[in-house]
DNA sequence: CTGAAAGCGCTTACAG
DNA sequence: CTGAAAGCGCTTACAG
């Protein structure tokens, strides 16, 4: 420990460093740490630090699709949130796939403070061995005990099915996303289930990856079929999947939203500019970040109350493990459904 | 240590572990490791043994913006060239913005055996600790010793001059990304210098954000004046950028590429699916990682050889640090400067 | 081929 | 208030 050198004492230099000063030393010696750090530019060294408290201060974030402008809002809402207290480190998968078992394992061996997974699959939050404090993002259909944070997407299907309805559309085709997430699951189910309640009839369904080509690539050969089944409005699992649509129905000069209305899931900036611009469920994403972001922080706290056996009535019943935190979503309405939206354009 | 116990031996798991048995371990007790091992699920602890050694095995990933799906491919890149022999992490930091010097300093903390830059502003650089392995990723522009991947911007750029001089246009915008990235003022300067020398007049410019919305907003403000300066070509520093000149122009009814043409830089995926498709500076993404990954790898392959003082003849002079490769680019001709281009559509 | 020992850089009871 | 000591989980010379 170089600063020891540099100021008279050894392990002292510890306390100051990691703030436990109260009452353990005096003013004088902390001022000629301080003095020492500075001049040489010292930093804990995170591994030694790490392996003697058992743990270190990263949180990891895993998820399957880090390029996902969405997710981009998750990211920063889960930094702007635990960003001082902790070092926020990304694990990196294969496009849509989460980490495999060699993998989470090598990240756990690491040590990290706590884990923060999104949209996890089933089988993801199976295999993974039992850990420290984690917070689970999106994980509508998953079963598990962790804290969660969710969108109430059953909610957000009811109001897209009501507008639909009150639109006239009785004959509508759903566009799935294909990632192994169970949102999207959830997103189909309880549309199809109030889009049936108020008389719609979903008939028809595609998958595609996350990708503007691929979806207009999927509308366009589905498209003849459609329409034969009079089709009046595509329902997409997610607003990239609704881009393509948008694309495709002006190469095929179909009147947006006259001829066939289009909707999606998560309002992307490029939403609201995109002519017609697209009616879609707002999904909260950087609130999603900061919730999580909020419940590991107060896990982790709990979690150094325990440790300190200090365990009682500060803490509440909902503050604990298994706490579930929902976030409302909205319906906004744009073009792609109702004449006259913003940013008008094309054939329309 | 748990396998200790379970097999007969002590330090010999690490032995085993580490793959360091070659003519140290007895066949037979490598066996009795690895079945005590697979029974306690045991995994090398990262902490301990990183402080052991000296270096973690992580490599840690820095970039101004991870949202950008340009930077998803790098990232996909870097991960297949390296992900099996090291974790692959991200550091997150705000939209558009290096770390500050704290977070470096905390990342670095935890040794890790390699750092990727990418896109790196200058100030970054120079405030980067002297530190261990490092490759630079799109850096045109900055001065450093490290070595480093880039895309051949000049050639790019000359490319672009080259088509619009050949389709006539003689009064061009540019449209430009306002973050600190030095990649932007290269790529313009370098279109600009060509663009003279073709004859070619950039008559105004403005930037903005990597946004497709605000990309669009800057266009709408612009277009009367550049009108009348006779602008009839945008050249973009993004295809993001250039996604809402299109959007802008369908808007305003401005026939593309009649009335005016429109290039980008990066071929995003959406770049050939749009209406009409985007000309533009294709940039290889997921090569400059795996071009990052591979000098990485060489350069701890060397730093493994120092260490054990074997450097010699084996190690060419482009081998060591200051390795610098320039990856070509090439232009994409699409509908947005070119009539007749696939995907054509609105009132062309 | 194998085990005992020292050490990586820190933190945390524990005596003074 | 302060220092000496033990220990976090591993790796690596070093004797045997």
């Amino acid at each position: 420990m170089v600063a020891a050198r540099a100021g008279v004492s050894a392990a002292t230099v510890s306390l100051v460093t990691s703030g436990k000063t109260a009452g353990r030393v005096s003013a004088e010696n902390i001022a000629k740490v301080n003095h020492a750090i500075n001049e040489l530019g010292y930093v804990v060294d995170g591994l030694g630090s790490s392996l003697a408290r058992g743990r270190s201060n990263i949180v990891i974030l895993v998820a399957p699709d880090v390029s996902n402008p969405f997710f981009a809002k998750v990211i920063d809402g889960v930094r702007t949130e635990i960003g001082d207290a902790f070092q926020l480190l990304l694990s990196v998968t294969e496009a849509g796939q989460m980490p495999t078992p060699a993998v989470v394992r090598n990240l756990l061996s690491l040590r990290p403070a706590g884990l923060l997974v999104d949209a996890p699959s089933a089988g993801f939050l199976a295999g993974l061995p039992a850990t420290g404090p984690m917070v689970l993002l999106d994980t509508a259909g998953v079963e598990s005990e962790a804290p969660s944070v969710n969108f109430d997407l059953d909610g957000a299907a009811l109001m897209l099915a009501d507008h639909l309805a009150d639109l006239g559309h009785s004959t509508v085709a759903y566009l799935d996303g294909t990632t192994g997430t169970e949102t999207f699951r959830v997103r189909r189910e309880a549309f199809c289930r109030h889009a049936r309640t108020r008389g719609i009839n979903v008939v028809a369904q595609t998958a595609t990856t996350i990708d503007v080509g691929a979806a207009a690539d999927a509308f366009a050969r589905a498209w003849p079929q459609w329409q034969r089944q009079g089709v009046t409005a595509v329902v997409c699992s997610t607003d990239t999947h609704a881009y393509g649509v948008l694309q495709e129905a002006r190469v095929a000069r179909l009147a947006v939203p006259a001829q066939l209305a289009v909707t999606g899931f998560d309002d992307l900036p490029y939403s609201e500019t995109s002519s017609p611009g697209l009616t879609t469920v707002r999904l909260p994403a950087a609130e999603l970040g900061r919730a999580a972001g909020r419940q590991l922080l107060r896990l982790l706290a709990g979690e150094e109350l325990a440790a300190k056996e200090l365990v009682g009535e500060e803490l509440e019943g909902d503050d604990r493990n298994g706490h579930r935190v929902t976030l409302e979503s909205t319906l906004v309405v744009r073009g792609s459904t109702v004449d006259g939206g913003v940013a008008q354009g094309g054939q329309v």
